[in-house]
Parts: structure tokens; sequence; C-alpha cells
DNA sequence: AATGAATGAGCGTTCATTCAT
DNA sequence: TATGAATGAACGCTCATTCAT
């Protein structure tokens, strides 16, 4: 969604543009079916029925269209996430309840539970990666970290930070377990309740350590 | 520690044995290094100065070297944890303090945190790779299991069995996050703390759902 | 002499029409030269000093190229036999011995002694080269039959296809005998001359079965 | 059959006689089962239970397993054909209607069906192979031209050979329309009954053309 | 903005062959 | 006799990439 990827004057009218979306959009779908392992730019090509020659017209190299996809992707998540910020609630534990529980019941989701761990494994390599997955995740402990600080005002902003790591660490964690398709997914909901109330007991009891 | 991918009647000598032990740890190795997306049947032999010729006199083809590289790996990991089950301990909190300890502290090693992600994104395509991933987590869970069951002997085998998927799935989430290399991996000891201490409250005050 | 066998769209471009035709040469001549089992993707590639890549591009499998390649070469033969429905003669007995005594002629030929066995065997295993052999000599029989229903109206089709067949049959296994560098080369004139006599002989006397 | 092939010594005792007739076997049904193309030195070792080393053990190169393989299998045709010589017949013509109508049947076996093509492809290209295609074919028409030498005695040798070529040509040349699995293999009978008729005819009016 | 055409490297795999044991 | 172990070449094929048109 940046573009600075490709050269720039690339997809500067409308068709490109769109062009530029549908290649994004096809990539997503590949690595979502096939894994990061199945997506090439011949693959790309094929499913869009344009050449690799046009293809690479918008994307000189296959590193480009990862870097455009992986920050598609995770703006995606990202404004999800800011937009959790504002969830109405009583009192912030409600809110905090409240964010735990929609992304728990995002990790079901068949794009989220392919797409992250794709990630994680790019993110042990490629450096770039490791700083998209950063900026995602600490968008989403932002957040943790301010109901955190509406819920446990004196504790300081380190404590904050922990908590809010480790209870998003703690729900990441569950992907690969509750996650679509995952082996026990049919206890996500069980899982949820449990992740849900510890984490703000945690919260409600972690003391400080500073 | 069974393996038997290769022919039978293949490695029958000691410079046979000698070679598949070669092969598969120059196999985890470029996993660890290069990510299963680095693994290639060409590149193993090139490391090991052998002919593809002769790789595959031991491999016929690539999945059954994955197949037994997993096999090892996940072996390996399980004698782990069936020697956690025998960690002596005051009593079944300290036993569950010392375990997770175990574990978490096992997330730092540089080939737990490349191997798990790359196990997660296999399981998620192959059910083969998913069903020994179960192997391992299931193991992984037991020990947790038999320790909940002893601070909490009442709770349903179901209620535990929960518990120790909830704290299993919470340490693995931090690979990500404080494993070797990784960006917060500076507050892995903090969180772990965090963990322990949660984890036993949870187990503690964990309410009977039946 | 429709082909169709690469991807629509290549070869769209002058050079790459005349690489098509350049490759279905190299291949052609490669199978003259050294039979089916000479016949590989990187062979052709290099005798046509092109990249393996580029040939896959032409042809992305190696049976694509073998489909076309039949096609084009039995397409070949069709035309002649076409041609030699029109054959003109003073009456059916001169067309028939005029047929005869072209196609005894072309199994000289290096190419016909050298293709046609390759196909036989070649429809042993393989459905579609079957049918594409069906397809040729389908063609082959019905200039018989054509000329046979005039010499003898009174006769069945069924009668007329058995002459036609036994008639072809027996050309054809003169091929392997008297063809090109074939042991009794020498002797081909003369067997000529008998397959043709009898051959007019055995339409005149044939009794009709129905 | 005659082991000159292999080295000298080897398969001098009863269980290495054994294994050679077994190697041979295999190689027999692979050829027939998947053609020339498909015989390789491993998938025999592999259809017998033996290690390639071995198989070297008795041919040294494929090379002199296919020699092995053609002369034995063609010493059984010879076999077929010396026993045809003395088939009892009330006369010359009966005797060559016999002899005929079996070779025309043994087309219907599979055996035949699919190894005399890879033989005529083979001949194509090796010395040796056209040889001992020779071999069995100068058999083959030396039973005919016996025949035919008793139905006209007044014929000259080189027209009766004609006359014997030209039959055993027709022959083979059904082979791949009426022969096992071949497309026209249902009018085999009233193939066999016209080429029958057609030779016993050929034979008696053919003309001396000394 | 798009295609056709081409390269060259790499892949997994099979193969004939060799040789020590 | 027989195996295990090894080589190195070849194969069909896919891929990222480049470039003229």
């Amino acid at each position: 969604m940046n573009g600075r990827r490709h050269k720039p004057g690339t997809a500067a009218y409308a068709t490109g543009q769109e062009t530029v979306v549908r290649i994004l959009d096809a990539a997503f779908d590949i690595v979502i079916d096939e894994g990061m392992a199945g997506l090439s730019m011949r693959r790309v090509a094929r499913t869009l029925g344009i050449s690799p020659g046009n293809l690479s017209y918008y994307y000189a190299a296959k590193a480009d269209l990862i870097e455009d996809l992986l920050t598609r992707v995770i703006d995606g998540y990202m404004l999800e996430f800011e937009r959790l910020r504002n969830v109405q609630a009583e009192d912030p534990e409600a809110q905090l309840k409240a964010v735990i529980t929609y992304v728990f019941n995002d990790l079901q989701s068949r794009s989220t539970t392919c797409f992250f761990p794709e990630l994680w494994v790019l993110a042990n390599r490629d450096a770039w990666a490791a700083q998209q997955m950063e900026r995602i995740y600490s968008v989403y402990r932002s957040v943790l970290e301010d109901i955190i600080a509406l819920m446990r005002p004196k504790l300081s902003a380190a404590d904050r930070s922990d908590l809010a790591l480790a209870i998003s660490a703690c729900i990441e964690g569950h992907t690969m377990f509750v996650g679509h398709d995952r082996p026990h997914r049919a206890r996500h909901a069980r899982l949820r309740a449990l992740v849900v109330t510890q984490s703000v007991m945690m919260v409600r009891s972690a003391p400080s350590t500073i």
C-alpha cells in the first residue's frame, strides 16, 4: 500500500493501481493456500492471467512483491487494532476482555491461522520482515498497554509493557492449536474463556517490579 | 528414534550408518540456518561433499528425508519432556514451576526458536507433519496434566487438559518474541517470571467447569 | 497441421513461430537419428542452441512436444494420402497400382523407415499415440477402400475394409525388411512388384463373405 | 542362453545359472510391460530383489544384458519355427496354410505384439540387433521357402525367397493392427483367412522371373 | 502497460556403473 | 555370490529475472 517498492511512476494510472491490488490479492491467496513456499512470481502471474514480464513491470523482484504484500497485510491488521482502541466498554476491565476476545476469535480465521506462522518464519531470517512483525505487534501491545494503564495506573511503563507482551504472546501461541483447522479448534471457546479470565487476573494482580 | 525412512538394508555398514547421521545433521543445520525453504537435496549433498546420487541412495525422495528429520528432531524433544516428568521437587507446584522454567528457557536456544515455527508452518499444510506436531505437544501437555492432577485432584480431565493446553500454548507463543535473536529477548527472564507465576495461579484458581 | 500443444499466446511473433518450427524439426531429426529413446528436452535445446528454460517456454512438458511432433508428422503423411486420392489413372486398377507403388516406395525413405516403427512402439503403450496411429492409417485405408469400391461395387463395406487393411498391413510389414538401410533393401523393387500384383489379384478375386 | 556376454566363470554354479534365468525373465517381462524404454538395470534388480551391484556381477553393462535377452527370446522363437518345419500335412499347400495360420495366430500373444516392434526399432539403430533380427526371420523364411520349393519346384531360389519374404512381411505387418489389444484385433480371424488364402494363391501363381 | 521471448541456475530424481567388502 | 556404498551425468521441470517490442 505504500508503493515505494516498485519503480516510481509505475501504477500511475488507474488500471495499473488496480493491477497492483489484484497482484497483491493473488499473492496473499497463494500464501494462505500454499504457504510462502508456494509463492512464486510465475504462479502469481498465472493466477492473474498476465505474463511474467508484465508482473515484473510492477514488481521487478520477488522480494519487492513480498515486501508490499507484508506491508499491506500488516496494515490491514493494524487498522483492526486501531479500531479496537475505540471499543466502548463500561470499564477498562471490560475493554480488556473485549480486546482479548476479539483477537482470540480472529485466530480462527483461515487467513490469520495461515499467515502469522509464515510471518514468524520469515522474521527469523529477514530483518525487514522482523521489523514489520514488530510494527504490527507493537500496535497490538500498545492497545493493551493503554487499557492496562487505566486498570493499574501506578504500574511502571515497563511492567505494563511486560504484561501486554505476555498477554499477546499467550494469545498468539494458541494459533497453531485452536486456529482454523487446527487439531484443538473444538476447544477454542473454552480456552478463550481461560485466557480472558486469566489475563484480567494477571493484570489485576501483577506486582510492581520497580 | 525409529526413522526407518531410507530403504531397509541401506546404512547397514558403519560408514552408512554414519552417513545417515551426517545427512540428518546437515539437513537440520540447514533448516535452522536457512529454514525449510533452504533445504534441498542437492544442498545437503553439497554440504556433506557427497554426490546427489549418493544422497538419494539413502533417501530416495526428499519427503523421506524430511520425515526422518522431523521424526528425529521431535524424538529428541520428546525425550527431553519425558525427562521433565521425573523432575524432583518439594511439591507439585514447585514441579510445575520447574517444568515451565525449563521449557521457557529452552525457547532461547537457536534450534528451538528456528525449528518450531517451521514445524507450525509445515503442519498447516502437511497432515503427517501435523500429526508429528501433535505427537510432541501431547507428551508436553501430558507432563503438565500429571502435575496439574496432583495440584487439583478434583478437576475433571477435560479441565486439566485445557489448563495444560493453555499453559503450553502460552509458553510457545513467546518463541517469536523472546526466542533466540528475537526482538524482546532481553525481557526473557521477566516474562518467564510472569508466565511461571501466572500459570501457577491459574492452575490453583481455575474453577471446575463440569 | 493444428498442433496447438504449446500454450496459446506463445509463438505469436515471427521469431517464436520460427522457433517452434525449429524445435519440431530438431525433435524429428533426433527421433529419426536416434529413436524416441534419444529424444530429450535438453537434447533438443542443445541442438538448437537454446536454453532448456526457453524450450520449456514453448513446450512446458515433454509430452506436449511429443504430441505436437506426432501430430505434425502424421498430418504430413495424411496430406500425402489425401493427395493420393486424386491420382489420375485410366481405371481403378491402375489407380490401385499407383497408390500401392507410391506407398511402397515411400518405405525406402529414411524418415518413414525410422518413424513408423517408433510410432508402433509408442502406440503399444500410449493411448493417444494409438489414436494418432489410427488417424493416419484410417485415411490410408479409406483411400484404398474407395478404389476397391470402384473395382468391386458389390462387395460389402466390411469386405472392402478387410481388403484395405490387409493390403496396408502387408505393405507396412515390408518396412523393416526393405526400408532404408534395411537388410533386404536391394529387393525392394521385386517385392513391390509382387505386392502390387498380388494386391490387385486379391481385390479382384476376393469372395464376398456376406 | 549363450552366456558369452558376462564374464567367463560367472554363473558357473547352479544358483548363479538360475539367477541369470531370473534376470532375463524379469528383463523380458519389463520389456513386454513397459517397452525397452522402461528397461533399466536398477529396475531389473529391484524386480528381482537383488542389489544393482549384484546384477552387475552377472551383467557388467546394460548392453550385455540386452544382448543376452534378445538372444534368448529369439532362440525361443527360432525353436518354434524349427518345430513348424515338421508340421505334418497332406500336401505342401496344407503345410503352408498351417504355418501361416500358426504365425498369424501368434501375433495375438501379448509377448509377440509387444516384443517385435521393439526389436524392429532396436534393429534400426543397433547392428547387432539387426543381425539377430535377420537370424530369426531367415529361419522363418527358410521354413516357408522349403514349402514353396515343394509347391513350385521350378521356381528359382531367388523367386522362392521373394515369395517367402513377401509372405512373412505381410504377416508381420498385421502385428500392429490385429495384435494383442490392437485396434483391429476383432478382425483377426477374417484377416488371417484373407492372408492364408492369398498367400497360397500367390505361391501358386507367381510367375518365374528368371 | 503488457507481451513474447530468452537465459541460466537450480531443483528432485533416475540411471549405468564401479568397487570394497 | 552378494551387498552396501558411492559417483557423476543426465533427465524433466520450475523459477527469478531480463529485455525488446
